[in-house]
DNA sequence: CTCAATGGTATCTTTTGGATACTGGACACT
DNA sequence: AGTGTCCAGTATCCAAAAGATACCATTGAG
């Protein structure tokens, strides 16, 4: 009924959990798919994401690049340059979060609407 | 070249990068998979999620109600009846998620891998 | 009057994320 | 020699989110 595999999210302890939960982290996605297009310096992605501090740019990359999503290759010029790109199983990913992404940008008009309607329901407090 | 709709996750203050990074809430996926197959109650949810707290629990239960994912249905009955049930937009949702947790499944073993190449690389301190 | 079942809250601690300032090495300029 | 710039990060300190654990309300059964 679950899954034949010898994987499965919903088992508690199961390491698929722990990766499925990573990818959720709040900036795991939109590093990916800001490698979608090819390599990127450290200062570029930063760039590109915005709204992120380096700190958890730098955490949330070194994650990656341990887990085998993401390859970093670092230059000696000077100044030093850093590269960021995905590795083939990084790239695998890049089909379903497309996926969420796009549902994201499709579904902001009903998601504020539904918004808009709950925050009625709970407050009926004028007129 | 990103895109020619409305909203962008890459752009800073766009609301669909906001609902992006909510479904990437630590458990969302993960209440949003549960729900799959029809409704459940609160307690048979927490069970088959395992390890959730209540407290957090709820907290992602009432964004999901309120962005208009799911449905919570109060039976007033003895003791009273929850149910959570996904909404059509909820299910829409489904293929996505589906893509990602089989991805998750399928890489346990290559991602297990790479993090121990990473750790063998960063301390080469025994023979 | 007590107990159990359900669906949560309340409180406290730990972990994660954010803001901001700073480091280090190599050149380039003055 | 001294100062400044570029880049890729650290360091430090503070705020927000998640986790552990205990508790609450309703009410029907015993």
């Amino acid at each position: 009924m679950e899954s034949d595999r010898d994987f499965n999210v919903f088992v508690q302890g199961c390491p698929s959990r722990e990766i499925m939960q990573r990818l959720g982290d709040k900036w795991t996605p939109l590093v990916l798919l800001a490698l979608a297009g090819g390599p990127l310096r450290f200062s570029a992605l930063r760039q590109r994401i915005g709204a992120v501090t380096p700190k958890v740019l730098t955490s949330t990359l070194r994650t990656l690049e341990r887990d085998g999503l993401l390859l970093r290759t670092v230059t000696a010029q000077v100044p030093v340059r850093v590269d960021y790109e995905l590795s083939e199983v990084g790239r695998s990913l890049l089909g379903p979060l497309e996926a969420i992404r796009l549902w994201s940008e499709e579904h902001v008009p009903g998601v504020l609407r539904a918004r808009g309607e709950f925050d009625r329901r709970s407050e009926p407090s004028e007129s």
